[in-house]
DNA sequence: TAAATTCTTTGAACCGGTTTAAAGCCGTGT
DNA sequence: ACACGGCTTTAAACCGGTTCAAAGAATTTA
C-alpha cells in the first residue's frame, strides 16, 4: 500500500529499477510480473516484494507496445445516450470476464463518428464495437478494413462485419399483437424519420397490418420528442384511430404529452406504444408499454462475436438476431366501447 | 483516403516504411509529421505524400512511450447516469479545445472507482476528474498522489485536488426563498441519506428555514425514486406540510409519484423541488421546479483547472464553486387558500 | 576562394516494457 | 571424471515512434 516513492513529482519506478534492487535482469522481472513459468519460487517472491515496495504498477503503454496482442476492444458511444450507458456497463461486464479492456471513444464535441472510429483504432484497439453507428456503410468500410468489427443495434450490410440486433421485425408484430387482441382496430405508427432502423420499423407495422387485414397509416415522426407530438398534427380530428405505435421510448412519450395536453386520456381515449424499453418507459409517472430489446444480451453477443474474431480466428461473418419482447405497461387498453 | 495497403490482416505502415520509400531517416519522417520547423518545404511534400498514399497513421502507443506528454485526461464516469453523460459532452468539448484527448473510464462491471482510477493512471493520464466520486477521502489519496486531479461536483478535502461544484447551499436557499415568496410556511426537507453532497444540501436547507423563521422539518430519504416515495411515510396525515424540497431530481419524482398515488395533487395541494434540473426534470410530463447546477460551466472549469496545472505549473489548490439557479417550473404554486 | 553562417538531415539514444535464443548451473547416470 | 538433460537466468533484439547533438550541404560573408 504505502508506497516508498512519497512525493509527488517522482519519477515512477519501472521494471528496470526493481531488476538492480533485486541484483537480476529486467526480462526476468518482467516474467516474473507477467506470471511466467519459468522464474523460480524465491526470486519470484522476492521480486514481488520489492515491486510492491515500490510501489511499481507496469506502463501500459509500454507493455502495449511490446505485446503483440493488447487486449482492448473499442466501443462508440454517444455519453448522453442512456440506452448507450446502460449497453456500456453490460459490454464492460462481459469484456472484462473474457479478460479484455475497453476503449470508450465518445462521440461529442468536435469528434464525429468517423474519427473516433479513428481514434480506437490508433489506441490499437484490436476490434471495434460500433453502438447504433449512424455513419453510411461506404465510408465505414475503408477505415475498419484492418479491425474486426461488431455493429450493435442496427443493420449493417458490410462483408466483414458482424451485426448484433434485436428483431425489431417481430417486436413491432408483438405490439401489434398486444393491440388488436385488446380490440383495436384503427391503429397508426408514427416512424422514426429517415435511417435505416426507422425502415424497418415501419417495414413490420405495415407487415403486421396486412397480417391482421387492417388499414395502415404512417405518420412520419423523428427520433425526439417533439417530432413525435409534432407528428399529431398530420391527424385530423376524428381519425377514428385508437391507438398508436411509436417508432421508440422518446418519440412515444412526445405523443402522450401532446394528446394529454389535448385532453385526450391515455390509454383511456388513446393508446400508446414505443420501443427500447429505455429507463424512461419504466418510471411510474410515465409507464410506457413498450419493446425490450434485451440490452444484457445484446452486449453479451457483441462482446462474444468480437472475441471469437480475436481468439478462435472466425472469419466468416455472423448475423446475430435476439428475440424483442413485448412489455405491456399502463400505456395501452382496450379502446372506448364507443369506437366500436 | 484509398490507402494501398488494401487487404485485411496487412501490418500496418510504420514510419521506417515511409523514410525507406522517400529514402530518408525515420527521424526526418516524424519531425515532417509532427509538424515540427526544420525539414525543407520539397522534402516535407514528398514526405506527406508518401504517407498518404501507404495510409499511414501513427502508432499512438509509440508515440505515447516516446514522449515526455502524453496529453490524455483522464475521466471517471458510471455510463448509465444520465448526468455524467451529459457533463461528459461538455468536457470532451473542452479538452478537444484545449488540445487534449480524453481517456473514459467507466465505473462498471467488477471495476470500481479505485481501480477505474488505477487504470487511468496505468494508461499515462497526465490528470484526472472525477465525476461525483464517491470514494473516501483516505483511500484515494495515496493513489493520486502523483497525478494532479480534479473533482467534480462535490466537496473534497485533500490538500492537491482541486474542486469544481456548484453552490449548493445558495441553491437550496433559492430554492427556499422561491417556496416561501410563493406563500408557503410549512416547508419539509427529503434529504439524500447519508454522504458528503446530501449532508451540505441538509444545512442549507436548515439555515434557509432559519433564516425565513420557518420550523425544519426533515425527513430521511436517498439517491432514488424509491427512497423518496419511502420518505413520506414517515410523514403524517395532517402535518400541515404545503412543500417538500427534495435532495435531487430524482428523490422528487418519486414524491411526486407517491403524492399523486394517494391523490394528493402537486403542485395543487403540495409542491414539490428537485435538485439538478437533470433531463427527467425538464420532461413536460414530469416538469420540476429544480435546480440547475450548470453543467456545461463545470466542465469547462474542471478541463481549465487540470490544464493549469499541467501547462501553467501552478500547484497551489483552488476551490471553484459555480452558482446554482433555480429553475421555476410547473411543480410549485402557492399553497392553498385554506391551508392558512 | 576560404571562412562563417544557416539550413537540412542523420544517427543513435531513449521511452519501458516483452520475448526468446543461448548460456549457466545443478544433479544424475555411467 | 564426463556427458546429458532439466531448471534458471541473462543478454540482446524488438515494438514504433521522439528527440537532439552532431555531421553535412548550401548559402552568405569576408
Amino acid at each position: 500500500m504505502a508506497a516508498e516513492r512519497a512525493s509527488r513529482g517522482q519519477r515512477r519506478p519501472t521494471i528496470l529499477d526493481i531488476a538492480n534492487e533485486a541484483g537480476v535482469s529486467k526480462g526476468l522481472v518482467s516474467m516474473v510480473l507477467s506470471g511466467a513459468s519459468g522464474p523460480s519460487a524465491a526470486t519470484a517472491e522476492r521480486v514481488v516484494a520489492i515491486a510492491e515496495r515500490l510501489g511499481y504498477r507496469t506502463n501500459r503503454t509500454a507493455a502495449l507496445l511490446a505485446r503483440r496482442r493488447t487486449r482492448l476492444l473499442g466501443v462508440t458511444i454517444i455519453p448522453s445516450n442512456i440506452y448507450h450507458g446502460e449497453l456500456i456497463e453490460d459490454i464492460q461486464e462481459a469484456a472484462d470476464a473474457a479478460g479484455y479492456e475497453l476503449v470508450l471513444g465518445s462521440i461529442a464535441g468536435s469528434r464525429d463518428e468517423l474519427r473516433t472510429i479513428e481514434m480506437l483504432i490508433d489506441f490499437r484497439c484490436e476490434a471495434l464495437l460500433l453502438v447504433g453507428p449512424t455513419v453510411a456503410a461506404h465510408k465505414l468500410a475503408p477505415i475498419i478494413a484492418d479491425v474486426p468489427t461488431v455493429c450493435v443495434g442496427r443493420v449493417l450490410d458490410l462483408p466483414d462485419v458482424d451485426v448484433v440486433r434485436s428483431d425489431d421485425s417481430k417486436g413491432m408484430g408483438a405490439v401489434a399483437d398486444h393491440l388488436v387482441s385488446l380490440g383495436h382496430r384503427r391503429i397508426a405508427h408514427v416512424d422514426g424519420g429517415p435511417g435505416v432502423i426507422a425502415d424497418g420499423r415501419r417495414r413490420a407495422y405495415r407487415a403486421a397490418m396486412k397480417r391482421h387485414q387492417l388499414e395502415p397509416l404512417v405518420l412520419r415522426g423523428g427520433l425526439t420528442e417533439r417530432l413525435g407530438a409534432l407528428a399529431l398534427d398530420a391527424l385530423g380530428e376524428s381519425s377514428g384511430i385508437t391507438a398508436i405505435m411509436a417508432f421508440n421510448d422518446r418519440t412515444a412519450i412526445g405523443i402522450v404529452d401532446r394528446l394529454e395536453r389535448q385532453n385526450v386520456t391515455v390509454p383511456g381515449e388513446i393508446s400508446v406504444t414505443g420501443f427500447d424499453d429505455s429507463i424512461l418507459a419504466r418510471h411510474s409517472r410515465i409507464d410506457l408499454t413498450t419493446v425490450n430489446q434485451a440490452p444484457e444480451e445484446q452486449a453479451r453477443m457483441a462482446v462474444a462475436a468480437a472475441i471469437e474474431r480475436l481468439d478462435a480466428g472466425r472469419t466468416e461473418r455472423r448475423e446475430i438476431v435476439l428475440p424483442a419482447n413485448l412489455i405491456v405497461r399502463g400505456s395501452t387498453s382496450s379502446p372506448p366501447s364507443q369506437a366500436l
